[in-house]
RNA sequence: GGGCGCGUAGCUCAGUGGUAGAGCACACCCUUCACACGGGUGGGGUCGCAAGUUCAAUCCUUGCCGCGCCCA
């Protein structure tokens, strides 16, 4: 029994009632408990976030993945959940009170954490609604969060037992530290933009009536960033520069602090550039630091001039002068430079033009500016207390597993980068000062003692009675607690069912932008909680950009919203759209015409279900393909056979742009264009007759089978055509995925592929010819092959239909004006006396004459070349004789036709 | 500076050591009983440039030009 159709589709209308059903009914899960697993995390989005195209991407390719294994009758779980996001919810979370001229810091801790809380259970993850619209098939029944308090426990235990294997330190070092929203940052957080600057110039004298080579009493150092000086602590020179040989060990006066600091020999300083010298704040750069250290200076001697703001502070041997202090790191650099040039130590940068000089106090200069991927301003190097993890040790296992093939990357190109970066890891600090996150389960003693444990009765039993333990106040990056998503979203550390069977996942799917923070880290703390890799394989995919080819972003306002795009064409049609063209290793450049086309697809595919429908083909009963004897449902069916092995070839290879297409011209080109024509005149006679009922039996077989392979792209409108091809033992996204030999008689599939030809040529002539493409005309052949002559008898309906030949007849056309083509060697000659164009047909033919001429040469060059016959491949040579045989026959017949048109 | 990728039809992109394809766009024709979100037929490319390897290069190698990204 089948459902009619509604004569146009509506997407908005089924997508919401089949998500709907699938997931009330648990379809995303069943029931499989001695099924193989097959898994997928997915990358948790934010709970800030709300879907952007890049998730409309990354979700799509995933759910193909996972729907297809699922149609394949695996035990499918695709685990998703939200990430707490630090600071993105935090600084969510503080906007809003600040547009009501409130403040975090009005609050106690525990008052912003609920505060937090309450946002999210009102507007966080409005993502995981957005995902159901694309129709993700997730489940949703086991959804995770990071600060849930399993996850929670999960994180504070890797903290733990990393501390007890030494892979997590407490270290004062450098770090990146945003001055807005006051807290260290990774180095991966850090962006390093190009902006315009300025390079100062000024003189540092020399202390103790000391003289350079050259008889001056100072020396020269370049910055751009003057208010450094404050805590200068050195300068350096080349230890090969004997310019300043003679200085080295000796003393500068700084004149602003009236410091004395010495002038050191490092490599650090480059002899090339500006004078050669270099000033060092060891306290606020990065490089000045290293050299700090090996001039021996200790980080907790190192001088600091700012606070968390990057706000002036005294430094530790009280020398800033009080009227710097208090003053923002760009006012403090302004008034430096004013202070020096006050002193004469400025050394102005002059430019000439047209004869003219001028003085200016800096040379312009871009320069390398840090800026905080957050926050948005310049990242200031600070000296502070934070938690390291050891990344170097963690990395060389999953480098290790990449190089052996134990994980593969896809494509393979990614894993140079990924190499580079492993090889060339930096400590990780995980600390962020903030109060949304995994707080820190360390404590501190009054005695100076770090007592880390997994709670505070834990910590206090370590410390021992009566020791006054105070939490450290801070939290962990986000990404170390979602470094554990493969495990802990499936109950680890607990032993659990779940765990055993899904663990290690079977592939990640991620954008390339996160193999670092996310994917990288993933590996190690597989390898180093679960022994072994998260996942065997790693999909990378690009970024989905503007038409223009630009980044989309919120500032430049080019940013495309998928949600738009599904209720203009339909969420089948954006994840078509996304796997076809998702060839591996490129960015994705939005375009909505093309989108448009696949909206197309659908509507085509949904006609050709009522044109099913309108001829009593429903539902097929079997999942073999039936039995057939007609040329054109044995042909649908080795084509069905042949689909399918590309479309599982595509998918074991991930490459979902082949898979698409597979999909794509298999129900355009093959089943609508022609199998669906082929067939029609099979309805127009007895509707009971043997053939008939053939034909109902393989069209609905044919049309099952485009609906199971094409639902892991479009799911919506396959289940709506699932069920309206009549009852159903079950929804389509729980069918089974057909598994078919061929067996295909090469004479169906001869017969076919030849009449497809003979219409194509007809239509083709007729185009040319100028005769309306409806005439129906008489067609003469006189030396009829086997093929053409069983065809002829067989299938004279379909010819008439397709070709407009009717009616044909095997012997000589009478003499006269005629167009004439060849099918397959043979030639059919079409009387159109008193019709054609005699000068049209003979262009035509000229025109196809000429180019078969000009192949046959070339074919001949080749063939007459010793080098080739004898060198090339046998298949290659055996080609060129065929092709060149075709050519001669067609050659000559087109010269016989001509020499008929006189 | 180091690394990666890209350059193929007007546009967006596949592709292969044997002489190049798709979608869209374009032109012409078609109110044919599933579909005009359709059907049919066409036009259109020195495959960025140069050299090399090869019987044969769009494909492999090298250099160059242009574009993009990542890292320092």
């Amino acid at each position: 029994m089948t459902t009619e159709l509604t004569k146009t589709f509506d997407p908005a209308e089924i997508e919401q009632r089949w998500y709907a059903h699938w997931e009330e009914n648990g379809l995303f899960r069943p029931e499989r408990p001695d099924a193989e697993p097959f898994t997928i995390v997915n990358p948790p989005p934010n709970i800030t976030g709300s879907l952007h195209i890049g998730h409309a991407l990354d979700n799509t390719l995933q759910d193909i993945v996972i729907r297809y294994e699922r149609l394949r009758g695996k035990d499918a779980l695709w685990v998703v959940g939200t990430d707490h996001a630090g600071i993105a919810t935090q600084m969510v979370v503080e906007r809003q009170l600040e547009q009501h001229q409130d403040k975090r810091t009005n609050y106690s801790r525990e008052q912003f954490v609920d505060k937090v809380r309450e946002w999210k259970a009102e507007s966080g993850g409005a993502i995981t609604r957005q995902l159901r619209r694309l129709g993700c098939s997730m489940d949703w029944s086991r959804e995770q969060f990071t600060m849930d308090p399993h996850f929670s426990s999960a994180v504070i235990k890797v903290f733990v037992d990393l501390y007890n294997d030494g892979l997590i330190y407490r270290d004062k070092r450098l770090v990146n530290w945003d001055p807005k929203l006051k807290t260290a940052i990774s180095d991966l957080e850090v962006e390093t933009r190009e902006v315009p600057g300025h390079f100062w110039h000024f003189k540092y004298p020399l202390a103790d009536g000391v003289k350079t080579a050259d008889g001056k009493d100072y020396l020269v150092v370049a910055t751009t960033r003057p208010e450094t000086m404050l805590a200068d602590m050195a300068v350096a020179v080349h230890p090969s520069d004997e310019r300043y040989a003679s200085v080295v060990g000796k003393e500068i006066l700084q004149p602003i602090t009236g410091r004395r600091f010495k002038v050191v020999a490092d490599e650090h300083a480059d002899p090339e550039l500006g004078s050669g010298v270099v000033k060092i704040t060891p306290g606020h750069d990065f490089n000045d630091f290293e050299v700090g250290r090996r001039a021996g200076m200790k980080a907790g001697e190192m001088l600091n001039m700012l606070d968390g703001e990057a706000r002036v502070v005294q430094t530790a041997d009280g020398l800033v002068p009080d009227e710097f202090l208090g003053l923002d790191r760009f006012d403090a650099r302004k008034l430096v430079v004013e202070r020096m040039k006050n002193c004469g130590c400025l050394i102005p940068h002059v430019t000439e033009k047209d004869g003219e000089r001028t003085e200016h106090d800096a040379e312009p200069r871009t320069i390398q500016q840090p800026f905080g991927d957050r926050g948005g301003v310049p990242i200031e190097p600070w000296l502070t207390d934070q938690w390291y993890v050891d990344a170097e040790k963690l990395a060389q296992k999953p480098i290790e597993a990449v190089k052996s093939g134990a994980v593969e990357i896809v494509p393979k190109s990614w894993e140079k980068t990924f190499f580079n970066w492993m090889e060339n890891i930096q400590p990780w600090c995980v600390s962020r000062q903030l109060w949304w996150g995994h707080r820190i389960p360390a404590w501190y003693a009054e005695d100076g003692r770090v007592i880390v444990a997994e709670n505070a009765e834990a910590a206090q039993s370590l410390a021992g009675p009566g020791v006054s333990l105070t939490q450290d106040e801070d939290v962990l990056d986000t990404w170390f607690s979602s470094a554990l998503w493969p495990f802990a979203t499936l109950g680890w550390p607990d032993k659990t069912a779940l765990l055993d069977k899904h663990f290690p996942n079977d592939l990640l799917i991620s954008g390339f932008d996160i193999l670092f923070f996310w994917d990288a880290r993933m590996l190690m703390q597989g390898y180093q909680f679960m022994g072994e890799a998260p996942w065997p394989r790693l999909y990378l995919h690009g970024l989905v950009r503007a038409a223009d080819g630009a980044k989309m972003s919120k500032s430049k306002g080019n940013v495309v919203d998928p949600l738009g795009l599904i209720d203009q064409y339909g969420a089948d049609a954006l994840r078509f759209f996304m796997a076809a063209m998702e060839s591996q290793g490129r960015d994705i450049k939005m375009d909505d015409k093309r989108v448009e086309g696949y909206r197309n697809f659908a509507t085509k595919l949904w006609n050709a279900a009522r044109f099913c429908q309108s001829n009593s083909i429903g539902a097929s009963d079997t999942i073999a393909a039936p039995t057939a004897r007609l040329a054109a449902n044995q042909w649908i069916i080795g084509e069905v056979v042949e689909t399918l092995a590309e479309l599982d070839k595509a998918m074991a290879e991930l490459r979902f742009d082949a898979a698409a297409n597979a999909i794509y011209h298999f129900v355009w080109d093959r089943f609508c264009d022609w199998y669906l024509e082929l067939i029609k005149p099979v309805f127009s006679g007895d509707a009971d007759s043997l053939a008939a009922v053939e034909t109902r039996a393989v069209a609905g077989w044919a049309l099952d089978q485009i609906l199971v392979m094409l639902h892991p792209f479009m799911p919506f409108i396959t289940e709506e055509l699932w069920h309206a091809q009549g009852e159903r033992p079950y929804e389509l996204i729980l069918a089974k995925w057909p598994a078919h030999e061929a067996q295909v008689s090469k004479d169906a599939t001869d017969a076919i592929d030849w009449m497809i030809e003979l219409t194509t040529v007809v239509r083709s002539a007729k185009n040319e010819v100028g005769i309306a493409p409806g005439a129906k005309l008489a067609a003469f052949c006189a030396n009829p092959s086997e093929l053409a002559r069983r065809v002829v008898e067989r299938s004279s309906a379909a010819i008439e239909r397709l070709a407009r030949l009717t009616p044909v007849t095997f012997g000589e056309a009478p003499a006269g004006a005629a167009m004439q083509v060849t099918a397959g060697g043979d030639l059919f000659v079409i009387p159109l006396e008193g019709v054609i164009d005699i000068d049209a047909e003979k262009a035509r033919l000229a025109k196809a004459l000429e180019a078969s001429r000009k192949e046959a040469k070339s074919l001949e060059g080749r063939l007459n070349n010793a080098n080739f016959v004898e060198r090339a491949k046998p298949e290659a040579v055996e080609k060129a004789r065929t092709d060149h045989a075709h050519h001669t026959a067609e050659i000559a017949r087109l010269e016989a036709a001509l020499a008929r048109l006189g």
